[in-house]
DNA sequence: TTTATCGTTGCGTAAAATGCTATAATTGCT
DNA sequence: AGCAATTATAGCATTTTACGCAACGATAAA
């Protein structure tokens, strides 16, 4: 049995469907199909009830569930008492943050950090998403938060927070897209408002090309924040993270629609070199993510 | 970080020693070496410090010797609490067991077992040690408890319950064995009794072989415990398990020789198809088999 | 110094994990 | 009821990983 699979299971136990957590863990289905299989070989029992495509909890799955929470709790706490052990960490560490990952959890973050380890001085540099791997590549920064890329490169180590979901954001007042007063949306007449690159971008053009629509693009901005001034004034359809959303003060001026499929959400998190990962600073501020 | 390692890590923080665990885990130090790095990296810390060969625990080291004991002990009752949820076993269990292993710890695994299961009927069987493998490999019976052979066959798991040193054993009278009187013992000319077959005899052999000597060999008989009775008679210098010892009648009558290096010790378990591992009456006998 | 013992590292091989694709069963929708 | 989308899983090819053996360097004992 190994530590990562009790992260999964978690995970697991509480989507009950191994298509979203392979999104959420990234990995494939089959490969969730196959680690399940080897947990419950491991644990002797069905952990899971398999009635048709649905999967349910057993008794058994249950037990496991709370194993796996404990262990993973005593894992955390080892951790942070090691770190405390180690004598008081200090120096710099720099941060590049996307600005749409600042949004809620990066305070949190970092007060937490700051609360373990007062002495330690944090550079703190905000600017676009886009940037953000390279800024982290060149060793300009210590560590990026930001939302991963699809494809991380090798050399690179990541590590999930929270994920993300991408909503379609409209106008509060229909009348300013008329397209979407139908009943059904007849999406390649919709203006778009989207950013002109960038990981959204990817997904919104998946999401049209697996809908076998094309785009009708209003306007392509940078910035998921002009996106929403964008949109609150009618120009039409935009997509922005959730977070994005949650903590802008146009919130009010736009709604969001209910899409199917949903855009494959976000999965922001820290990002560094996987060589650096054993510096003290860094394997600090990395530990200091907590689970789920 | 995985179920397995922190067993090797408990051992590993117990004896302080590769070359010991190595043995007592069936591996070979290489691997030892590198899980423990594996494991060194993973926790983020270094758990042993390595002052010229000797190991001694880190104070990190230390608290991650506690946690896996904790892990393994939460495994272990959910392993417990598994098999108290699943219907009350019955059924017919078949046991074939060497009369070296037989001593000291069947009774206690036995009574635990039945503790659990009591519904269970045990059948077993005391016979040759050497026979063990064949009984189980031809399905005659579900499970053999016997030391284990130095190469396993593919299809067959194995458990250990405890290591089972080898020990020289002579007659308490030096004057019966001459040789013995001598500052260095002159090997090839003491007199041996051993037995014919078996795991005990490839290791005295291997143990000449290793020190470059041959064997005067006065008797060779089968059952450790003729062994015994034929030293204590004056024949000569014999070899058996120590738990053979420990229980027999004559174990005044006889004298421990203090050789270098000791004998390979046997190590004394459970063994089963690996196919069948999941059959709920040899799960739970399985899972009887405590740690450490 | 000589000898033996211990832990570590390189290398070749064997085993295991993973992703992609296909498949069968099921669900949801019209 | 029937079609389309979704779900978990098995096979296959590939990559990744773990292991044992042998050599090495360092250390301790003789």
């Amino acid at each position: 049995m190994e530590y990562k699979d009790l992260e999964v299971f978690v995970q697991l136990a509480e989507h009950q469907k191994l298509s979203v957590v392979s999104q959420l863990v990234h990995c494939s289905p089959s490969t969730l199909s196959r680690r399940l299989k080897r947990m419950e070989e491991n644990v002797g029992s069905n952990l899971f009830d398999r009635e048709g495509t649905r999967l349910r909890l057993t008794e058994e799955g249950e037990l496991f569930r709370q194993h796996a929470k404990q262990v993973l709790e005593l894992w955390h706490q080892l951790k942070l008492s090691m770190q405390r052990q180690a004598s008081e960490l200090q120096g710099e560490l720099s941060i590049y943050c996307s600005v749409t990952a600042s949004y809620s959890f990066l305070s949190e973050l970092l007060s937490r950090f700051r609360a373990h380890h007062p002495l330690v001085d944090i550079r703190l540099k905000t600017g676009d998403a886009a940037e953000s791997i390279s800024h982290v590549q060149s060793g300009d920064v210590d560590i990026v938060i930001a939302a991963r890329p699809d494809h991380l490169a090798a050399n690179l180590t990541f590590k999930t927070i929270t994920p993300a979901p991408l909503l379609f954001i409209a106008p509060v007042s229909n009348q300013a897209v008329p397209e979407l007063l139908k009943e059904d949306i007849r999406w390649n007449k919709v203006p778009l408002v989207l950013s002109e690159t960038g990981l959204a971008r990817t997904r919104v053009d998946r999401w049209f090309k697996q809908k076998r629509l094309k785009q009708n693009i209003y306007a392509q901005v940078s910035g998921h924040e002009a996106i929403v001034s964008m949109v609150s004034l009618g120009c039409g359809v935009g997509v922005v993270p959730d977070l994005v959303l949650k903590n802008s003060p146009l919130m009010n001026k736009v709604r969001i629609l209910d899409v199917q499929p949903e855009l494959e959400p976000f999965a922001v998190g820290l990002c560094a070199q996987s060589k650096r990962l054993h510096e003290p600073l860094i394997s600090a501020l990395w530990q200091t993510v907590m689970w789920e």
